[in-house]
DNA sequence: TAGATTGTTAATCGATTAACAATC
DNA sequence: TAGATTGTTAATCGATTAACAATC
C-alpha cells in the first residue's frame, strides 16, 4: 500500500488519534479500544479501525490496542519519529509566539533558523537563535538542508517568501498569512488562518 | 434550504472563497469567475459553482461574479455582516499574538476581554484591554453576553476553561490547547494546533 | 466458555465532476 | 450572432458505517 493510495482525509485524521493517544499515555493508561477513542474525539469506532487498517493490524481481538505500540506505529507512519528542522519566516507576533511554543520540541520539531526583514531584528536573538536576514533565506535554508518551514508574513510578501522556500528545496509549509499559496506538486501547504476558523464558526452560531 | 441541509465541508469552504475574493478586491478586481477563483485556490469551478448555488444565485451568465455583491452575500451567510465580540483566555505567548494580530479587526472580529490566572498577569494591560482573573471568567462573559471565545492555555486546564465557558453561554471556540474538548451540541468547537498540520505534512515529504 | 473487540466486507450514504441548456 | 459562463442535472467517484466472522 503505497501513501498515494490512502485517502488525504485519513491521513489528516492520524494526527489526531496520536494527539489523543499519547494524552491517554501521559494519563497513565495502557491499553484503549476503538470504541474508547472514537468516544473521546467524537468519531465512530469502525471508522478508526477502517483508517489504522489502511497501514496494518495493531490491535488484538477482545482487548483492544496497546497504547504504546499504537503511538510508535503513527509516529512512524507520519514520520515524526524522527527530529525535524524548521525555518520559521517572520519575527512578528506570530514567529514571536511560535518561537516559544514548547510543543513543537516535544514533538520532534526545531525550529533552527530564523528570518526576518526588519533590519532592527535581523541580528538580534528569538528564544536563542540568531534572525538572520530574509535576503538570505536560500542560501541558508539550502546550506543546512532544511526541508520544512513556517511562513508568518505578511499576506503581501507571503507568496515571494514561498517561492524562495521552494527554490531552495523546502518541501512543506505551514502557512499563516491570510493568503492561498501556489507551489509545485510536490510541495505540501497546511493553512493556519483564525479568522477562517472563526467564520466558519459564525456561521452556526 | 436550512443550516442544518447544508454540509459542513461546502461551510468550511466559503471562508477560503471570501478570502480569496476579498484579496481579489484589494487587487482592484471587480468581476471574477468560478473558473479563475478556482485556479486560484486548487479547486474546481464546478465545486465553486455548486458550493454557491445552496444559498442561491450569485452570478451572471457569460460574465462572471461581481466581487463586490459575492462577498457581501457571502459575509451575510457567514454572519460576519456585523461585529463579534469575542473572549480570550490565556495571554501567555500564544495569546499575546492573537491579542495583537490585526487580522480580527479587520473581518469584524473584536478582542473585548482578555483573562488568564497568572496573578503577575491580572490588573496589566495587553493592547488595551485589561488581563482579568478567570476566576470572574463565567460572570464576566454572561455580563457582556459575549458568543465566542479563543481558548490559549496549557492542555490541562482547556477542558475545565470550556465547561466554565459554555456554562455562561458560549456558542463558539477556537481552541489553541492540543487537546480535544467535549462540549455539548450546541457549541462549535475548531481547532488549531500547528503540530497537527506539520504532521500531516511530514507524510508527505 | 462467555464477553469483548478487532479487521474487513458489502451496503449505504454523500461529495465531486462532467456535461449542457439557459442566457448574458 | 458568437463566445463565455452560469446554475443544475445525472453520473461517477469516494467515504462512512453496519454487520459479522475471527479470535483473544
Amino acid at each position: 500500500m503505497t501513501p498515494e493510495d490512502i485517502p488525504d482525509i485519513v491521513i489528516s485524521r492520524l494526527p489526531v488519534y496520536l494527539r489523543a493517544l499519547s494524552r491517554l499515555q501521559t494519563e497513565g493508561q495502557e491499553i484503549t479500544s476503538s470504541k474508547e477513542l472514537g468516544e473521546r474525539l467524537g468519531i465512530s469506532s469502525a471508522q478508526i479501525r477502517k483508517d489504522l487498517s489502511h497501514f496494518g493490524e495493531f490491535g488484538k481481538q477482545g482487548t483492544g490496542y496497546e497504547i504504546k505500540k499504537l503511538v510508535d506505529q503513527l509516529r512512524r507512519i507520519l514520520k515524526v519519529e524522527r527530529e525535524w528542522d524548521v525555518a520559521l519566516v517572520g519575527a512578528g507576533a506570530i514567529g514571536h509566539a511560535l518561537a516559544h511554543y514548547n510543543g513543537f520540541a516535544d514533538n520532534g520539531f526545531r525550529i533552527t533558523m530564523i528570518f526576518d526583514n526588519d533590519p532592527a531584528k535581523i541580528g538580534t536573538r528569538l528564544n536563542g537563535f540568531e534572525i538572520c536576514d530574509v535576503a538570505r533565506l536560500g542560501e541558508q535554508i539550502q546550506e543546512h538542508n532544511i526541508t520544512l518551514a513556517m511562513v508568518a508574513v505578511p499576506a503581501e510578501t507571503a507568496q515571494a517568501v514561498t517561492d524562495e522556500l521552494v527554490k531552495a528545496g523546502v518541501r512543506g509549509i505551514l502557512n499563516y498569512a491570510p493568503i492561498n499559496l501556489t507551489v509545485p506538486e510536490h510541495v505540501h501547504v497546511q493553512y493556519i488562518d483564525p479568522v477562517v476558523h472563526l467564520q466558519r464558526i459564525t456561521y452556526y452560531v
